[in-house]
DNA sequence: CGTATTTGACCTGCGC
DNA sequence: GCGCAGGTCAAATACG
């Protein structure tokens, strides 16, 4: 699996675009970086577009583990089958977003709260995966965080759903800067 | 005492 | 059909 890398990327998009959902203070606003500092990374060959469209990763895709550095091609792996009633029915139905930090810590805040609901050790990796659910009651967004083995410094977050509430900590970053610009727009 | 985390068991999908 | 791996549940435990 150390050899199944991503396939050369034809040129990549030219600036990655976050979703909305990923707009998070420790992302979005320095100023309330807590330490240790997170320094954000999107995943280099990520066509964020197709990602967005449920396009991303045509074809076969066998069980890629995120530490092949696909991660996002997981999202095409769930869309195959999985319409069926039960527990994995909705598995990846929805929107996944994946991108790496570098962080000392493996919970990075992006100013929701969240639950962990599991943890497992996955295949061909020194470090388990672990499982958070937005606390939110309506809120069905799921995260899953693993540390790469093969750079123990990055944490790689992949997201699952879009929150359908307002982040109170973005809020809380994001309200000075609107009335900055509140401000400023009326000149 | 309420809430969050841990962790083993269980379920499901997939490859052989 | 069987075994493996990923994902989830839920009881037990920890923590404030």
């Amino acid at each position: 699996m150390e050899d199944q890398e991503a396939p050369p990327p034809p040129p990549p998009p030219p600036l990655p675009q976050l979703p909305p959902s990923l707009f998070s203070p420790s992302l979005l606003a320095s100023s309330s970086l807590q330490p240790p500092f997170i320094e954000p990374q999107v995943l280099p060959d990520i066509d964020w577009v197709s990602l967005l469209s449920c396009q991303y990763g045509e074809g076969e895709n066998k069980a890629k583990t995120l530490e092949s550095a696909s991660v996002i091609s997981e999202e095409e792996k769930g869309n195959k089958d999985r319409r069926k009633c039960g527990r994995m029915m909705k598995k990846h139905s929805r929107p996944r977003f994946a991108f790496q930090t570098r962080s000392a810590d493996d919970i990075l805040d992006d100013g929701y709260r969240w639950r962990k609901y599991g943890q497992k050790a996955v295949k061909n990796s020194a470090y388990p995966r672990s499982y958070y659910r937005c606390t939110y009651p309506t809120c069905n967004v799921k995260k899953q965080v693993q540390r790469l083995s093969k750079d123990t410094s990055i944490v790689v977050t992949t997201y699952e759903g879009i929150h359908n509430h307002p982040c109170e900590k973005l809020m809380e970053t994001l309200t000075p800067l609107l009335k900055q610009m509140q401000f400023l727009a009326r000149f």
